[in-house]
DNA sequence: CGCTCGATATTCT
DNA sequence: GAATATCGAGCGA
């Protein structure tokens, strides 16, 4: 317990490592040295050349170089113009590249940098979805590359053993390729799980 | 509550 | 020029 998440954690299959990874502590240390903290609620499983919803789908380009390398980095990405996203890049198997994209976290520590950073005090609001918890956190392209596996860098996931969690599946959110799969992980009843619309939440319904 | 739209980097057509 | 692994303001019901 309270161990850092290592480099066999991550070298397995993204959808492995999706699952697996709810409930896990994420920790941002800032330059400044405070430490922030989130339970990871929702995460999303990509693949390379066989997952059309994938960054790696196409091959490799400077944005998403970071898929195509060893497990256990941060693939963070500029989307929209305006945020940042985190993955965390896993075993890639035969198809290239992979990663698990941090979608939502649950607030631990550091909650006032939080509101802070996000104008706003919802605590619902702060980091329910990953674009918000990118901005809550502070993580930007900077960040890109980083090695998360070692407690000594600015990012990394420890277990806690947070329970009792009830995982559930459903098919990705964001994405209009690939929407058979069922790649998306999140804690069931977590009001820090990001918000889908009416309609995409009665389809997961009764899907599920 | 739900829908439309704007902001605008990166990639693809 | 169009689409995108997003979010929130503005507006109508």
């Amino acid at each position: 317990l309270n161990e850092v998440l290592g480099i066999s954690f991550y070298d397995r299959k993204s959808m492995i490592v999706a699952e697996d990874l709810i409930g896990k502590t994420l920790v941002r240390i800032l330059p400044d040295g405070q430490e922030l903290e989130g339970n990871i609620v929702e995460t999303e499983a990509y693949g390379g050349s066989r997952d059309p919803a994938s960054h790696a789908f196409r091959g490799i380009s400077k944005r998403n170089e970071v898929m195509f390398g060893r497990p256990g980095r941060a693939y963070i990405y500029f989307t929209y113009g305006f945020y940042y996203c985190l993955n965390i890049v896993s075993n890639p198997g035969k198809t290239k590249a992979s990663a698990v994209l941090i979608r939502a976290i649950e607030p631990v520590k550091g909650i006032e940098f939080m509101e802070k950073q996000r104008k706003t005090n919802f605590l619902t609001s702060l980091t329910s979805g990953p674009g918000k918890l990118c901005q809550a956190l502070s993580i930007d392209g900077k960040l890109n590359g980083t090695d998360v596996t070692t407690s000594s860098g600015p990012l990394y996931v420890v277990n806690k053993g947070v329970s009792p969690i009830f995982v559930r599946r459903s098919r990705r959110v964001g994405i209009t390729t690939a929407i058979d799969r069922k790649w998306r992980f999140f804690s069931d009843g977590n009001p820090f799980v990001s918000k889908v619309s009416f309609k995409l939440r009665r389809v997961l319904q009764r899907e599920s």
